[in-house]
DNA sequence: GCGAAGTTTCGGAATTTTCTGAAGACTATC
DNA sequence: GATAGTCTTCAGAAAATTCCGAAACTTCGC
């Protein structure tokens, strides 16, 4: 099947958004192209040609997105190359790979707080830290009640 | 005031962890900085000897920590130099800001939609939008239960 | 106005990130 | 176990980001 013009386009454009948003280009390019596919499933090859970029940059942007949870191997049998498709429901994960960081700010944030006595600075921190604390504890309920709607 | 070592290093600290998180680099060390003083506010003067960076980095630093929200200016009448300090609550602010990306994606998302016929690309696309959309009702929500917690 | 202190802007340098191309490794088939 | 096709790794090149320093501009006090 043949990609037009516009379908292309428009995967192009929602990767660069992607990027604005702190994705690696190569790596957001790959993931419109699955986006954008009816194949059930595509090789690093198939992709690689269909962006005009080289194979090295494939195998880099594709180990990124699997260990994301953005896309998963495929098994085919009978083909030499590995199949590649997105997951199902990947954005709850990708969302949820964000507590990651929120956790590394916190425990600087609590470091913080301990090297500094009471005054504003300690109320700032303390501050910091009820608000991150609070949200990473609420994003699972978030997105659990996401599944919920979804489902009915 | 001076600051002791463990206080600095603990703002290091915090603004790598920062920067991990999408900051630039001399951003999240100014802001670090205003995070952790007990002054009432600070001149560009101030910080730039503080963590020994050029009132060039400086300039450009706090123009984009005040387009985000995070420093004011203070009108201190008194002084030629500009004094700036934290908001008071900055963060729900901050988290809002991701909204102008997430709108951005979900722009990008509608537009591949519009140029897929149904199918499996579709569907794809749909869910997307649909989490995206979710959240972006959502969060406005969140922020506001935090602001009702922290009040009592 | 004039001078001093502070701020912003701009070009260039340096660091970092990212992509490519080539070489080596792996796997399935024969 | 040889071969052909595919993937991964690595070093170097290209590109983008970020920082600094100098110069221009603004503001305030005199």
């Amino acid at each position: 099947m043949t990609d037009d013009k516009s379908r292309r386009d428009a995967a192009e454009h929602l990767a660069l958004a992607l990027t604005q948003s702190g994705m690696q280009r190569m790596a957001a390019r790959v993931l419109a192209a699955f986006l954008f596919t009816d194949e059930p499933s595509l090789t690093a090859g198939d992709v690689a040609k269909q962006l005009d970029a080289s194979a090295g940059s494939l195998s880099g942007a594709i180990k990124l997105l699997d260990a994301l949870g953005m896309v998963e191997r495929v098994p085919v049998p009978s083909s030499r190359s590995e199949h590649f498709r997105m997951r199902a429901e990947p954005w709850a994960d990708l969302y949820s790979k964000q507590n990651t960081v929120i956790d590394l700010i916190l425990q600087s944030t609590d470091r913080g707080i301990a090297a500094v006595d009471d005054g504003p600075a300690r109320q700032r921190l303390e501050h910091m830290r009820d608000f991150y604390t609070f949200m990473l504890s609420e994003i699972p309920a978030l997105l659990e009640r996401f599944e919920a709607r979804r489902a009915k």
